[in-house]
Order: C-alpha cells, then structure tokens, then sequence
DNA sequence: GCATGAAATTTCATGCTTGAAATTATTGGA
DNA sequence: TCCAATAATTTCAAGCATGAAATTTCATGC
C-alpha cells in the first residue's frame, strides 16, 4: 500500500487540477464557515460546535449518549465533553444517568435548548440560502452529485462512510 | 440590509437544496482536510497550519512580513506569531529585521525550510491526486468553475475577494 | 521638535480540537 | 467469586484560532 499515491504522479496536470480544485474547495469552504461562525458569534453569541452539537441532539428527543454523540460529530470523545459542559451551563442540554449503566450518560436538548436551537436553525439555513444564492439549481445538484462520488471515494482514512447524510 | 437573507425564504426547496450542498460540501472538506492533517501529521511529524505557513513563505524568496503573512493566510496576527515562533525553533523559518522600520519583521524560509517543504509539497499534491482519483476531470473542471462563481459570490463577509487563486 | 494618531506586532484570555493517559464501571470467563 | 479485558467517559498537555488590549515604532502636522 505504501507509496500507492505516487501511481498517478504520471497524470502531472491531472494532479495539478485535482490539488487546484481541492485548494479552491478549501478556500471556499473556509470562507463560508468564516461568514457563518461570524455571525453565530456577532447575532446569537454562540460558535459552531455548539450550534452542531445542538442539531445532532435535536433530531433525537430521548437524547444521546456521550460517545453517540462524538460518533455523529465524528469529532473526538474529550471535545464533546467540553462543549457539552458549556451547553449545560447556559441550560441548553441536560445530562441525565444511563438506567443500568453508571458509566455513561445521555444528553438531550432542555426545552431552553430545543427552542433556541429552532431559532438558529432557521437563521443558519436563511445564511446558507443567501450565499449560494447565485448558483444556478442545476449547479447546485450537479455539484450534490459529485460531492457524494468523492465522499464515497475509498482513499479516504481507510474504509469510513456510512449511507447517511 | 438587515433581514435580507428571509426573501430568499420564499422558495423553501430551493434553499433546502442549498443547504444540503453546503453540509455534503463542509462534510466532504473537512473528511479530505483530516486526511492531510492526519498524514502530515504520522509521516511527517508536522501540521496543516505550519505547511500552510510554508507554502505561503515558499513563494517569495524574499520573506513576508508577518502581517503579509497573515493576509496571505487568512488568519489572524496572533496566529501566525506561534505558528511563525514554532517554525523558527524548528530551523525552518528565519526572522529577519526590515530595514528602516524597527516595528516589522520579515519572515523567510531557511535552507533547510525549503527543502522541507518540496517534501511536503509533493507528498501532498499525491495524496489529493490519489483522495480525487476517481473523479474524472470533466467533473473537476466544471467544480472549479462553480467555486470560481460561489467564491466571488459578493454575500460573502463584506467585500471580499482578490483575483489570485 | 514634538505630540498625537496610525501602523506592526505581540500578548492575552477564551474556546476548540486532538490523541494519549487516567478513571470508573461493566462483563465474561476461569 | 474474582479478575482481566473491555467500554464509557473525563482529564490533560499541546497546538490552533480568534478578537481585544497592550507595546513599540513611525509619520505627520503644528
């Protein structure tokens, strides 16, 4: 497996297009995550994580475990602890005991937590809605359509990728 | 301005189409950015924030200032002064005074940063060409063009938007 | 000359993120 | 039973990132 990448090195302008379309889905991701977590912070005075901890909780009323929730997040058992802990403060979510299991804990979203979260939902989607305003329906899904292809793409950190998006 | 982004509400398909590009879009991004992270970070000991530092200062024999630096990165000053102050210890940046003006510093690859980065480089240009093998470059191409278009998209944080990509 | 405002940079507090180590609880054999 | 492996979570140290405040230097008008 080892130096595998190195068999496309005979498509040099291939690579060359494919690190320039990557660097530019960088540049335009990192610019409408910048746009976004500005406002959150300016408008709603809160960050990103928060707002995805929130959305991943709000789909399931009875909540999710700590390690449930990092899985969906696909970010790392200790971050979600401490964006958790800062949600509770503000009374966002709630931790409540697993029945049977001393170990593990459930998160749900308080009626605080589920009200607020409906708010920025609704302003995220409008946020969304306004920057990509200019690009064509048709873009739109062709770009859906390619953008499933790469993520399904096996070079990707060994296996990954589930059917859900 | 204020309440602009609710007239696009009008076509609620729309923008849930949209938002579901921006999420496959983030998802997508930040699967291949973990990937690099991860592979600079086990086979060359280093992160995606000091190659970017690199590849900025790779560009000008010369040197940047620091807050040059900033700007070409997209980051803050503080930022790039510890990103910056751990590449120098490191052996691979140099921090050299700007003549006539005592305020400013000037940021420099050494011999050694140099040649570090064309390891770097490659190795990185062959893990995006083999992450996007499998995307043909009719695809390719025409995502760049609509990144080009969403990039230049004038929504975006005030302004916006040089030329250079 | 010299005060005052602007410019270049660093410092700081806060928060996010990771991977590794530590902690506590559960489980399944010997 | 009890003990070793596993599981769920937290803690920790390091680094990245931000915006705001502080510092030092420069430039300009008077």
């Amino acid at each position: 497996m080892s130096g595998e990448e190195l068999a496309t090195a005979g498509h040099p302008q291939m690579v060359r297009q494919r690190l320039r379309l990557w660097l530019k889905l960088l540049k335009a991701t990192k610019l409408v995550e910048a746009t976004i977590r500005e406002r959150l912070r300016e408008e709603y005075d809160t960050t990103l994580p928060r707002f995805d901890v929130l959305a991943a909780l709000y789909r399931f009323d009875e909540g999710l475990k700590m390690s449930e929730l990092s899985a969906a997040l696909r970010v790392s058992n200790g971050n979600v602890t401490g964006i958790v802990e800062r949600l509770a403060l503000d009374g966002l979510v709630l931790r409540v005991p697993v029945e049977g299991d001393k170990r593990a804990t459930l998160v749900r979203l308080s009626k605080k937590g589920r009200d607020r979260f409906s708010v920025l939902a609704d302003a995220h989607a409008g946020w969304v809605g306004a920057i990509l305003e200019d690009l064509p329906p048709s873009d739109c899904e062709r770009m859906i359509a390619i953008l499933d292809a790469v993520g399904h793409s096996p070079k990707l950190t060994g296996k990954v990728s589930k059917e859900n998006d």
